[in-house]
DNA sequence: CGCTTTAACTTTGTATTACAAAGTTTGCCC
DNA sequence: GGGCAAACTTTGTAATACAAAGTTAAAGCG
């Protein structure tokens, strides 16, 4: 049976799992980027990515071009996270058509 | 990139995603090898298995053979419900790996 | 220099809900 | 009846997702 308690509560909510997805295939995203993307309102979704810089999981980083532009991504500690996550999915799905 | 709208959220929910996963791996599960399986308190279960049994995913079984035993079962509905979920994790795993 | 617009962020409020703990019901066995 | 165990209900609390509205800062433009 998978390890249920691996299941990272920041990461399985359904919002941050978009989010981690998301982040885990490209090396960055936009603020704007991810915002239409996701469809969410902007203080949602600055929301969710606070709780995930503060648990390390995401790297933040602010430029002004011709426009401000903030551009998140995974940091190393967030794909490790996000790969044990996506380990117990795959476990899941094999029990799951056994 | 995955549907991450068809997530069911009640299914979505850790506690409630480890039982239907016990439940889609055996034709029925007493009240009591969940609970010991699982490692919630029977009130936390009740409730959660109630909530599935709510949307027609569980089906409920009362007998009484030594002692009282309740036994739940996936119905047809949560058996597809599932299976939709399932899907949508597997996309998951695919966009995560690529 | 104000004025507008846009990005990003903060604040506030609400509604949901997971979970534990304690109490209740029911029926068996002695 | 008394005790015990399964299953269920009630109650309370703490967490948190989310929206909506307000705030800040910078750029472009007259």
């Amino acid at each position: 049976m998978p390890d249920f308690d691996k299941l990272d509560r920041a990461i399985h909510e359904k919002s941050r799992l978009a989010i981690m997805t998301l982040l885990a295939s490209r090396v960055s995203w936009s603020f704007q980027d991810l915002k239409s993307e996701l469809k969410m309102s902007d203080g949602n979704l600055v929301t969710h990515l606070r709780t995930l810089h503060k648990l390390g999981f995401v790297a933040v980083t602010k430029a002004v071009l011709d426009r401000p532009q903030t551009s998140y991504a995974l940091t190393a500690k967030g794909r490790a996270a996000f790969k044990d996550y996506l380990h117990v999915l795959e476990q899941i799905v094999q029990a799951g058509k056994a």
